[in-house]
Order: C-alpha cells, then structure tokens, then sequence
DNA sequence: CGGAAGCTTGCTATCAAGCTTCCGGTGCGATAGT
C-alpha cells in the first residue's frame, strides 16, 4: 500500500475494519484475504486497481464490498450475458445489493426496470458488455447515475478480443472518462506482461496500484505427450481421455474435433459431450448446466467453453490440439483442480498443429478501408461520434471501430477533448495515416506470431514446465516443481546418471526482468533462460528465443 | 499452415498419384421472417 500520512494511514485502517465487516454481514465472509483489502484499500482511495488473482480467491469481492460504501452504483463490464446472468443471480442470492444487467438479450421492458432500480438505488450492480458501452444514450443514462467504480471483469478480453473480435473491448477507457471516470477496477486471473500493458493502456487507467496474488496452481500436474502422426495422437488423445479420472474437458482446435472425439468416448462408454459455439444457445446452457451437476462427465470443447465455470472438482483439462498462446492455454488449465486436491493438464502436441493457430491468428489488414476513413474524417469539419463514422464511412459498426483503433494507436485520430469525439489529428495524409496504422497492425501480427512460438517452447522444453510457465507470467520460481514431466524425467536421469541439476531457468549473465536492448530488434525484458538459451520479450517484435552461446560470441544484447 | 475432399491425369481395367480448392475460433447486437 502506498504511503501517506499517519492520519490517512489510521483512516485507512478503519475504512478496512467497515470493509471486514460489510464484507461478514452482507456477505457472509468471515475474512478477507491481504490481496483483497489492499486492492479494496486503493479503490476507497479513488486509485486505479489491476488485479491479478487465480479464479476462485474473490476477485469479486474487490468490487462488491467497496461499492456498499461509495455511495454509488458500480458499472460491471462483464464479456458474456450468460456471465452475467450468474453474476446477476448469485448476488440476488446473498444478503448484499442487488444487481441487474442490461443487455439485448432482454425485453424493453425488462431494461427499463433494470435502469429505473438503479437510479432509485434498489440495484447496487449493473452488469454491461462492452458493446452497450459503446452506445451514446448507455453512457448518458450511466453518467447520470454517478458511478462509483468502473470495473472490468475478464479483464484479459481487452487484450485477447479487442484488437479484432471484439473492438469495442478496446473503447472502455474512453466510456470510463465519458462516464464520469470513477476509479477503475481491471480484474483476470492471468495476465502476462504485454496483456498488462494493453489493459492498463486501453482502459486509461493512472497510477495503477497491481495487486497479484501467486500465479501457481501448485495441485495441477503438468504434461505434454509429443506426436509426429496425426491417427496415432488421435487415438492417444482419445484412450487417454477414456482412462483419466472425470470429470474433465477435452479441448480441441474445431468444432469437427470437438464433435469426432465426442462421438468417440461415447462410443467407448464416455458420458461425453461436444460443446461449441455452433451449437444453440439450449443446447449450450443445457450442456454447461449438466457439467456443473455431474453428467456429462466429459465436455469436449473449442475455446467457446470454460469462460465462468467455476467447478471445484474438474479431475483433468486434455489438449487435443494446442492453443494460440500459453495466456489462453494457462487460462483453460486453470479450470482444473479448483479444489485444490490433485488435478491434471496434459497437452497433446503435434508440431503441426501450430500451423492452425497461425492460420487463425492472421488476420488481413483493410488498407484502403484505412485511406477511406481518413479521408472521410479529414473533410469533416467538426468532430463526429463513433456511430457517425461508421454510417459515414459505409462499414458495419465493428468493422469501423477495429479500422479506427488502429489509426487511434497510431496517432493519427483521437477522442480525446471534451466531447471525445472523434476527429483527424491534423498532418496526417491519408496514406501517412494507413501507413501509420499498417505498422501497428504488424507490430500486433509479430506478438501474436511470437505467443505461438512461445507455446511452442512450452510444448518442446526439456526443463520444468512450471518454471516455463510461470516464467511467462513474470513469477519466478526457485527451484524445480516436482510436479511436471520436466521434472520426473530429470529426476530419473539423476537417478541412473548421479548427477546433474534440473534446470528452473536461473543462470547468469541473463537474471528474469532484466533489461536488454538488441541491435535489430531494440529493447526488451529478460523472461527465463535455460541451459543454453534465453527467452526475451521485445516491445517491438513480441517474444524471441536466442541461443546463449550467439549471444555470447556475436555480443547480441546489451544490458540496459 | 496443413488436412480433407474432390477433381483430373495417366495409363489402360481398377486405381494411384498429383493437383486444386476449401476449410478452420471466440460474442455481442440488430434485423428479418414466422
């Protein structure tokens, strides 16, 4: 916590004594955690929150205590309306403020109860996507309530979503200040350096007070079986599934997988199901519902399953297929052994498979969209709202809002100013403007393609998986986990040899977080080294493995 | 990027090899049609 005078210090220090108990009488929560009364701390303090917190640790408490005091309403921005709906739910459940959601998924009259329980202070909680945030009469109606807190849960999305599938993820900032601009909440469970920096960026937090709690989840045990044929991984991945303990999930790359293997363990007595976002809606509650209670035992799912599940006893998360990154793959995992008794994650890997990944990643860049809408704004005399570009422009409302973050991060738009409209930066031509937007659209296609390869040195590391994993999160563990097939493999190698040290990644000259600079590829931070080589995240062109003794013998990076 | 499906070619009787084409993930909200 940050220091101040004593008589702020003895403020403070009642503050958290009402936090403890509105937090026992309201909520029924005897104590709560140090990570949950600092963040909680620095948000009466009217300072912005980033916090970092394994699921199930009471990340919502943060918001859900403080906001009893503030004397407001808390704006939740929550990724899903299914999401939200269970928040909505558990919260009417207890004994705390109510809550209630808007969203399109309602009747019109079901929103203006929500709205009118709000201002008359029925609702402490509202519930948005980001999508509602980027509409003009959402924000008028919030700034008039006078929120409290602004708070963004699955907060990763930001990074994860915003830069295509989802742009308005990436506006949330701008909605914050044109809503009044209370404190600013950021809430995951994983998030490596660079999706920090896009958070902390996009929602225009100040001052950003960090709160993490450890990013280990010392029950998982940590696997990877390698493969060269597609058949034989198939039926590995298959028996495997067969053969774990349920329940469990299976992830896979398509929904076609998703489908096949279902079949397959059914086939072989599995109470097994796919569930993918090709599904209906009844369908997908129906499944996600069933696997809370019991049966299936089995999900097998795309990417689409797991954001809000919140089972104790999931046994096992398989991966049929590898993901696009180590951020989406720790956040999957993280739905096993939520328990803590023992729980597994195994990755079966094909290298391969990577080649999807990079297929769904790349994704084109419109350049005369660009030159178009800088044209547009260029002959505007005035300022006009996101909505006007759009419509002036002749785009779909998404994809305007994805060509306008990219010419908003590279300076040639803003929104900034009273009304955050948005208008040209003057001096920038159309094709200054593309241009312009073209490098940061490579500079983004070069992190994704580095995440891949960082999945890949997951995948292929002969070390402590943990110690890589953990690496990638910014912790860094002291010595070998134990727990991982790293780990068993090395110790069986001393056993039959009598010597040599597992590796955790800490070797001089190169310590974690240290910072480099590289003739061609500028500065960047030390993430891990191994025996012989060394991993650095580099601002401009994402993550980057160099073999040691290059570094060494052609004096690659400079310490900063 | 890589796999599957579907086509053509080549050579000559039943199909193998080679080529082209297509496909692949995540959700909101607004809209059109029963």
């Amino acid at each position: 916590m940050r220091s101040g005078s004593p008589a702020k210090a003895a403020h403070t220090q009642d503050r958290i004594a009402e936090l403890s108990r509105i937090a026992r009488e309201r909520f029924g929560w005897e104590h709560l955690a140090p990570e949950q009364t600092e963040a909680m701390g620095a948000l009466l303090e009217g300072r912005d929150v980033l916090v970092v917190m394994p699921t199930g640790s009471g990340k919502s408490a943060i918001y859900q205590v403080p906001t009893v005091l503030l004397g407001g309403p808390a704006v939740v921005v929550s990724p899903l309306i299914a999401l939200q709906r269970d928040q909505v739910a558990g919260l009417r459940e207890s004994a705390a403020p109510d809550a209630v959601a808007v969203n399109s998924a309602q009747p019109d009259s079901v929103v203006d109860r929500s709205w009118r329980a709000v201002r008359e202070g029925e609702a402490e909680y509202l519930f948005l996507s980001p999508e509602q945030l980027a509409k003009d009469t959402v924000l008028k109606r919030l700034r008039a309530l006078k929120p409290s807190l602004f708070v963004v849960d699955e907060a990763h999305c930001v990074s994860a979503w915003g830069h295509d599938f989802r742009p308005d993820y990436l506006n949330l900032g701008e909605a914050a200040e044109r809503l009044g601009r209370p404190p600013v909440l950021a809430l995951t469970a994983t998030a490596a350096a660079p999706v920090r920096t896009d958070i902390v960026d996009h929602l225009r937090m100040h001052d950003t007070q960090v709160v993490t709690a450890g990013t280990d989840r010392p029950n998982i045990h940590l696997a990877v079986h390698t493969f060269t044929d597609d058949a034989a991984k198939r039926d590995a991945v298959a028996r495997w599934t067969a053969g774990a303990g349920a329940p469990g999930i299976l992830y896979t790359a398509t929904r076609k997988d998703a489908e096949s293997y279902a079949a397959r363990l059914r086939q072989d007595g599995v109470d097994a199901q796919a569930y993918h976002a090709g599904l209906k809606a009844a369908d997908r509650r129906r499944i996600q519902d069933g696997f809370m209670a019991g049966a299936p035992r089995v999900v097998v799912a795309t990417s689409a399953f797991g954001m809000g599940i919140d089972k104790p006893d999931v046994r096992f998360v398989a991966h049929a297929s590898v993901p696009e990154s180590l951020d989406s793959y720790y956040q999957e995992i993280g739905r096993a052994g939520r328990d803590g008794e023992p729980a597994r994650a195994v990755l079966f890997y094909r290298p391969e498979d990577l080649g999807l990944q990079k297929f769904l990643t790349a994704r084109t860049l419109d350049g005369d969209g660009l030159r178009g809408m800088m044209t547009t704004l260029l002959s505007q005399d005035g300022a006009l709202s996101r909505s006007e570009v759009a419509r002036h422009c002749g785009l779909s409302r998404q994809k305007a809002t994805d060509l306008m973050n990219l010419l908003e991060e590279a300076g040639a738009v803003t929104t900034e100013g009273r009304r955050r409209a948005v208008r040209a930066v003057p001096g920038h031509t159309p094709d200054e403007a593309a241009d312009g937007a073209s490098e940061v659209f490579e500079r983004r296609r070069r992190m994704d393609r580095s995440r891949i390869e960082m999945m890949r040195g997951y995948a292929e590391t002969q070390c402590c998986r943990r110690a890589y994993l953990l690496g990638y999160f910014g912790d860094q563990p002291e010595e070998p986990c134990g727990r991982c097939d790293g780990c068993e493999r090395d110790r069986d190698r001393r056993a039959g040899t009598g010597h040599r040290e597992a590796g955790t990644g800490h070797h001089a000259p190169y310590e974690p977080n240290a910072r480099v600079r590289h003739a061609e590829w500028g500065a960047g931070t030390v993430m891990r080294t191994e025996d012989d080589r060394v991993v650095v995240l580099f601002e401009e062109v994402g993550y980057k493995t160099l073999s040691l003794a290059a570094v060494r013998d052609h004096g690659l990076l400079r310490s900063v």
